[in-house]
DNA sequence: ATGTTGACCTGTAAGC
DNA sequence: TGCTTACAGGTCAACA
């Protein structure tokens, strides 16, 4: 599901209800996701403050003097902060109930004790995991990932430097997540389009110049995806529950058969790494 | 090394 | 109203 614009919204919708907070309890439903959950989620975060909520490529991170619970959402997870007292739906696999903060010591003006909240991951599909990340340490998953998009580190030229000698499809080369993190299907079509640039073609015979105009179209997309909270295709809501409110601006994903917003002509659809893929034969090359 | 394919799992929508 | 099939925002492991 998520891409980087949609974990980064989780990310600040998250941070302000947690960081600071002390975990009370962990409750496991059901621990066999993508891997199991290893015991120190539910032996070592509880009593622990969260320090800070982080990102780095689709993960995220819960950062404790104990070490860091190490998040990723798959195709179809989500994570919403909510009343404790919220009933457990299908597919809610673990609670991180929180302490309360001040406003949880005395009543509410009805006379109703507040409930606290917990962070609870929902996961149909279970391709996501959460795994633990020992102080000082990174995690083998965090290894060799590529440099983040919004990052300084990551440009044409970053690009152009890793794509030579590659004949993989563009598309495919992109979505590597040792070339860029962060980027999946839905923002790779929106910033090809952007760029005017085939998914099909080779990556290695691509010019820097275009690899320039490809790396801020990346920047540009994701950043202005961030602003509209993600992109809600299905299910994908903030852990506030606001939707995200890129769709309405997506040029080429998912409109397959619908003219191209430059000329007109009726966008492609095809099949690229057994991923589907739109894109206009005209303004792309 | 790089490239390609299958696998993991469930929900939903479309087709018959 | 069913039943069956195809497809979905990711990425790892195995193989050529």
């Amino acid at each position: 599901m998520p891409e980087l614009p949609e974990v980064e919204t989780t990310r600040r919708g998250l941070a302000p209800h947690v960081e600071g907070r002390r975990v009370a309890a962990v409750t496991l439903r059901r621990p066999d996701l993508r891997w199991p959950i290893p015991a120190e989620v539910a032996d070592l975060l509880p009593g622990q403050r969260i320090d800070a909520v982080r990102r780095r490529a689709k993960y995220l991170l819960l950062d404790t003097s104990a070490g860091s619970a190490l998040l990723h959402l798959g195709m179809s997870g989500s994570l919403r902060v909510l009343p404790a007292t919220t009933p457990v739906g299908t597919h809610d696999h673990v609670d991180i109930v929180l302490d309360g903060g001040p406003l949880d010591s005395g009543r509410l003006r009805d006379g109703a004790r507040d409930p606290g909240r917990v962070l609870r991951f929902n996961d149909p599909r279970r391709f996501g995991c959460l795994l633990w990340q020992p102080v000082g340490v990174t995690h083998e998953l965090l290894q060799g990932l590529g440099p983040e998009p919004l990052s300084d580190e990551f440009d044409g030229d970053h690009l152009f430097a890793r794509s030579r000698g590659r004949k993989a499809p563009v598309k495919v080369f992109l979505m590597d997540q040792r070339i860029v993190v962060g980027v999946g299907n839905i923002y790779v079509a929106e910033a090809l389009f952007a760029a005017g640039i085939s998914p099909l073609r080779a990556a290695g015979a691509i010019s820097r110049e275009r690899y320039r105009l490809l790396a801020d179209a990346i920047k540009r997309i994701l950043l202005h995806a961030i602003t509209r909270g993600g992109t809600t295709l299905r299910d994908f809501l903030s852990p506030d529950g606001a939707p995200g409110y890129f769709e309405q601006e997506l040029s080429a994903y998912g409109r397959e058969g619908e003219p191209c917003p430059n000329c007109g002509r009726a966008l492609r659809h095809a099949w690229i790494g057994q991923r589907a893929t739109v894109w206009c034969t005209r303004c792309q090359r």
